[in-house]
DNA sequence: GTACAACAATTGTATATACAAAGGTATGTA
DNA sequence: TACATACCTTTGTATATACAATTGTTGTAC
C-alpha cells in the first residue's frame, strides 16, 4: 500500500513540521494507514467464513438484485476493480456454492450470475458482524466528528 | 479494495441517512475510496519510471540509510507489508540496477542491501513529482481543514 | 450473405499482499 | 561437541489489481 511510500519514522518527522507540502504528504499517508487498518479489520471478520472482501461485495451486489439476473458488467459497474478480475471472483464464489452462472439465452455473449440460497444465508450471518466492525472502527469519533470527517473526505474526492 | 464492500449506489443511500451505523459504514467507504484515489494518482506518477509504489518506498528507505548497510528486516520494519514480499521487491530492484544485495559477513543469515547511484538518481527525479502529486491531491482543502482531517484520522487510528 | 466492427467475457502476465513452510546460519546449553 | 532453538531470509500458494490480448457472439454495412 501507499503507506510504504514513506516509512513510519518519516511520518513522525512530518508531524513536527508545518509546511504546506509536508501537510499534504502527511495527509496522504494518514488516509492510507487508516484505510489499511479498516481493511484489515473487515478482512478479519470475513476470515472465518473463508471469503475475501471482494467476494463478499460481489455477493452483496447480487443480493441487491433481488433475484434478477446480473451479468458481469452489471457487477463490474458497481465495483472499483477491473472487469478482468470479476470473472475470477465469480469463479471462486461458484466453487463455494454461493453463486451460479448461466449463459444468457438472449445474448450468448453475456453470462448471468445468481446468488444461491447458501450465499444468501452466508450474507445474513456475516452482515451484522461487518456492521459491528465498522461501528467499532469509527467509535473513537463523535457523530459530529464523523460528519466533519466525511465532509472533508468528500471535498478531497471531488 | 474495501470500497467494494458497498457499491456506489448504496453509498448514495447512506448519504441520505443519519443513523450512527450508517455513518460508520459511510466513513469506512469514504476512507477507502479516498485511499484508492490517492494510490492511483501516485501510481500514475511512478508509471513512466517503471517502478511500483512499493519499490519506490524501498528505495526511499535505503536512501535514508545514507549508505549504511540495510538488511531485509530493517526495510521491513519501516514498511507495512509483510517480510515475505520484501525479498521479491528487492529482487525486482536488483534487476533494474537500483539496488545491490550482499550476504552480511558478520552474520551470514542476514543480507545487506544498498541503493546504487542509478537508484539515487532515479529518486532525485521522481521525488519532486510525487511531492507535487501529493500537494495536488490535497489542494481542495485549506491548511486548517487538512489539519483537522489529520487530527480526526489520527484519533481513528489510536 | 459476407466482412468488419463492436460487444461481453475470458485468459495471460506482472505486480503485490498474506500466510505458511522450509532453508541455511547462529546461539545457548547440556 | 552435539543438539535444540531462535534467527533471517527465501520460497510456495492463494488471492487480488492492472493492463493487454484473445475468444466467441452479435450487429451492421456493403
Amino acid at each position: 500500500m501507499y503507506i510504504q511510500l514513506l516509512y513510519m519514522k518519516e511520518l513522525e518527522d512530518i508531524l513536527k513540521t508545518t509546511s504546506e507540502i509536508s501537510l499534504a504528504k502527511k495527509t496522504v499517508i494518514n488516509i492510507s494507514l487508516t484505510s489499511v487498518d479498516f481493511r484489515d479489520s473487515i478482512s478479519n471478520v470475513l476470515k472465518p467464513f473463508d471469503i475475501s472482501i471482494e467476494q463478499f461485495n460481489v455477493l452483496r451486489i447480487l443480493r441487491g438484485q433481488n433475484g434478477n439476473p446480473t451479468n458481469l458488467q452489471d457487477i463490474q459497474d458497481r465495483m472499483v476493480s477491473k472487469m478482468s478480475n470479476t470473472t475470477r471472483l465469480v469463479d471462486k464464489l461458484i466453487l463455494k456454492g454461493f453463486v451460479e452462472r448461466f449463459v444468457c439465452e438472449h445474448n450468448r455473449r453475456k453470462v448471468e450470475i445468481f446468488i444461491t440460497k447458501k450465499g444468501l444465508k452466508a450474507l445474513e450471518t456475516i452482515d451484522p458482524l461487518v456492521l459491528s466492525a465498522e461501528t467499532k472502527l469509527t467509535e473513537a469519533l463523535s457523530k459530529d466528528e464523523l460528519i466533519t470527517l466525511n465532509i472533508l473526505l468528500s471535498k478531497l474526492r471531488d
